[in-house]
DNA sequence: TATGAATGAGTATTCATTCAT
DNA sequence: CATGAATGAATACTCATTCAT
């Protein structure tokens, strides 16, 4: 009887080994080694696990966005209204608080970065960045009946505002006020949609 | 006699020649031989007049910061009431038209992405971003007599607007609309002030 | 079923290889190539099993010293008066026969003059001479019972004898009369003492 | 008319600066740069008066051995007993006291290692060992009518003594009882031939 | 003579990937 | 599956030497 296959185990910890590494030193600098040590394994087994270190970069995406969008979804579980739904969406990208969000979006800021190198990232990047888009757009037009086109920029704007505080999260944090950022940027959106 | 110093030229060169290999593959992948041959140099040069890569970067960064800077004040002769300066604020910021603003904005994005592994370089990057999170604040607290931390807030998602346009700019592109970005920011400032 | 390791042997393999190269060419021009060649290891090994050279230098100087105080610990098995024991050291440190003492009496000497460029080299350097010098004061005093002061005098005389001793082998080596060192050495040391 | 040559007090300049360089780093760390920066002319000055490093070395060596034979001559001006003279000797090679002396005796003991990796250093080391041994040898026959071969040892002995003592005051300093070197080798000599 | 820019070869070090066990 | 040793290519940086001015 063959020892029971642990596969899907080991390329979670390696993917997770990824992003612990990656939230601090980047993707360039994460070694083989680091990520090894980083997920308890041998250096060697990545390898066996993996072809090669742009598959657990990719592998990475796959996790944090799919991560990103369960948060949205449970906070969607209990909204009915449109409005209810903008909220949740604010609320699921920006109401961050434990370590693991933490780690998260760091590793999403590099992931960002490394779509600007990687024509695969590049691709899985901007499908979230569409689709994102999309729904919230959908979502606006739902509440408020303007242009569809205007709703379009304005989810637009939402998303780089989010992504842009994403950063800064990383790079300046103490220049943002702690736990402003949600509700500052539903502000902005509603009252930009009200008149 | 002496052969007349050229190392401001040089310096000059390289420093672009950083950016433009920058904007395209980020700084670990800038190698001193790619930074070379987009100065066209021999290799060796390049430390002559620098003592190491992490200079390259530094001189780069303040490079970009004195031309973003630049930008504004140009926009800014005109303007004399404080509306007009917030407009030419943002003008300045996103309304990017010729190849040298797309190198400079792809060379910024990567800058920001640096920020998170270089202390150096964190650190002018928060400056730039404070200094302008400041300016951005005062110029609604002239505009609209709000709160002072209300205001702060505001900028702070402004400027967070624009970092993350810079960000979408370069990793999806055919998302944004084109030219939509300055005025939907705008207004969205403004329709967030008036009431 | 995982390899056995072998650091530890391969880590003594590299170390002579370092010293077989320093005892020629000095530690600035030990090139890991060349250390490679001499270990019979390929090149990118060498960094594998020490973080840099620096390192690899510092665990040849305590297999030299360790070496050299086996040397005098075999000569002192036999030896019972103050006498033999004085004996014992000089004979240990400059009786020297076979090849491997010679390519000892190289490495040492080098290591000498790399203890002026790298203070950690320099703090092992000094103990050790400390330790012989204290080593040897005390036995001169047990032998005669002379101050403690003038013993130490004595005995750094003739710990800078030997190394001079070392350094001459390996710079002048037609000019030492064959194999006169330790009992000339000895003379000088006691008749200095009977009076 | 055409301006005087100065070449003869350039080449001093360059040959004082490589001194003052390898007396804190050695001659392979003494970069033509640094050696420059030393002499207060521009680096590629240097290969205009010297075919290239290695000749600057030479003719440091040629000077520093000039150095001390004037040493010794200065003190033999006064001495007109075998005796007398072993002193000045002894005193000429380890009396020392100023800053000149101590940036001399540390070049010395560079020069020394490097003469076990470029034979034409070597040879003019072992030319100056050679001599220095055969005139002390002539004096201490003079001294003592004992046996040629004899005085021979005691005077290589009393050589690599000197030798070593270098070693060791740049070493290990504060291990060196202070200005004890002269007074304790005279004792051990004078002792050693008395019988 | 003098200056300092330029070149190119050489060096330590890192690291993804492979492979023997 | 797992381990960790091994490889070789790539990279930043140094530096003696040359050369244009």
């Amino acid at each position: 009887m063959p020892r029971p296959s642990n596969k899907a185990i080991r390329r979670q910890e390696i993917i997770r080994g990824l992003m612990s590494v990656m939230a601090t030193t980047g993707y360039e600098n994460a070694s083989i080694q680091a990520i090894a040590k980083a997920a308890g394994l041998a250096p060697g087994l990545i390898h066996y696990h993996f072809k090669n270190k742009k598959e657990i970069l990719i592998e990475l995406v796959n996790l944090v966005i799919r991560t990103m969008e369960e948060r949205f979804l449970a906070r969607c579980k209990d909204a009915s209204s449109p409005a209810q739904k903008i909220d949740a969406f604010v609320e699921a990208a920006l109401a961050l608080g434990d370590d693991a969000d933490e780690e998260l979006v760091a590793a999403w800021v590099m992931i960002a970065s490394e779509a600007m190198r990687h024509e695969d990232i590049q691709k899985l990047y901007e499908n979230v960045i569409k689709q994102n888009t999309l729904l919230l757009a959908s979502l606006l037009q739902e509440y408020t009946q303007g242009s569809k086109s205007e709703m379009k920029k304005i989810a637009v704007m939402c998303i780089a505002s989010i992504e842009g505080l994403y950063q800064l999260s990383q790079t300046t944090k103490d220049i943002l006020p702690s736990g402003f950022a949600a509700d500052t940027l539903k502000n902005l959106v509603f009252s930009s949609l009200t008149p």
